[in-house]
DNA sequence: TCGATCGTTTACCATTTGGTAAGTGCCCAC
DNA sequence: GTGGGCACTTACCAAATGGTAAACGATCGA
């Protein structure tokens, strides 16, 4: 089973730097957490933002992947708006640090945040125009999509990334809370979104 | 004038920890920065975790100050929320790094995480106590107070923190956009909040 | 069996970082 | 004018960090 080690870096860098930022993450530390050398990483990544970019892409491409099978196997409209908020919410629950890199990268700045927005523009330009062209159709209420779209966004991202701020309020992000959170989600895109007769 | 490098080193320190984080940001950067030395700033505050907790308290203490006012100055119900919303997207055009702070600490770990949420720990309390009265009252529908509250929460520190993606749907945090943000929190405070008949 | 490639470690290295110690200029009370 | 405290700098330092170079062992094809 050859470069495992890769695997397990990968991984280990991807929850390490959602959680605690690039900066604050060392090559040592990872290292010692996977019980190899700094080294044995530098082999497979050449550098650190060798490893930061191998991270980004990956968790840009399996975030992408999720939250796209769940728009293919939906139909437009209201429907393909629920089934995409599952789909982040269940990314949320499973494997909350893509969402937390997501939010790391603004602190990156300029090359990684280029890089990252390029994989997710296509997605969000999508959203933007379907959300437009169900508003023209009658299907959503006239509106904001952009609005709309970031609201959704910040309310996922926040809710996962700021453990601390659940605690709090007394909560934790456990499977019941995030049906309950998806709920008041779905909730507030139905008030924004469906059309209501009169 | 005295101390004013004291006060410069605070508001620099404050900017860049809620922007790059706290780890990424050194100290001989931020002296440089106010065109002094390191020293100059380890003179103030006794060290790196001196001077976080120095930033954390003040901007802790600031932020509170903001909202409490706003609650103080209206009445219960919704015309509180309303007034507490207000207040807290002027913070977040005015003075971003607040709530970008807020944010920085999830990632700083138990120590601080502790010592911030002591502060925020009685406006939640008295937030959520508030909403509780509410509804018994019948001013508010029935729901689930502290999902309203992070939801807001999330929605307003997301917006302010996550600028590259705001960026990404083609928005600015301006006035303009802030102001339309803020509609759209309110509007689904309104759904969530606000009794209807029948 | 030999050699080569792969994954990894050991041995270093330069730079950066937070921090200490010892000054230095300056204002002000006396 | 002088002694002392205040705000700051210069001069260091030890530890940590990202990175390079070379050696080592295992696996495997010829």
């Amino acid at each position: 089973m050859p470069t495992e080690t890769k695997h397990r870096a990968l991984d280990a860098a991807t929850v390490a730097f959602a959680a605690r930022g690039v900066a604050a993450t060392s090559l040592d530390g990872l290292a010692a957490e996977l019980g190899v050398t700094k080294q044995a990483i530098l082999y497979h990544f050449r550098s650190k933002d060798g490893l930061v970019e191998a991270v980004l892409t990956a968790a840009a491409e399996d975030l992408m992947s999720q939250l796209q099978s769940a728009i293919d196997i939906s139909a437009p409209g209201w429907d393909r708006v629920v089934a995409t908020v599952r789909a982040a919410f269940a990314v949320a629950v499973r494997r909350p640090e893509l969402l937390g890199l997501l939010r790391e990268v603004s602190r990156l700045g300029r090359p990684w945040s280029a890089m990252l927005l390029d994989v997710l523009q296509p997605f969000v330009d999508r959203a933007v125009a379907e959300l437009e062209s169900g508003m023209a159709l009658g299907r959503f209420r006239a509106g904001e999509p952009r609005l709309v779209l970031v609201s959704a966004y910040a309310l996922v991202t926040g809710v996962v990334t700021d453990a601390e701020v659940l605690r709090a309020v007394g909560l934790e992000l456990d499977l019941r809370v995030a049906v309950r959170l998806r709920r008041t989600l779905l909730s507030f895109l139905e008030a924004a979104l469906v059309a209501r007769p009169g």
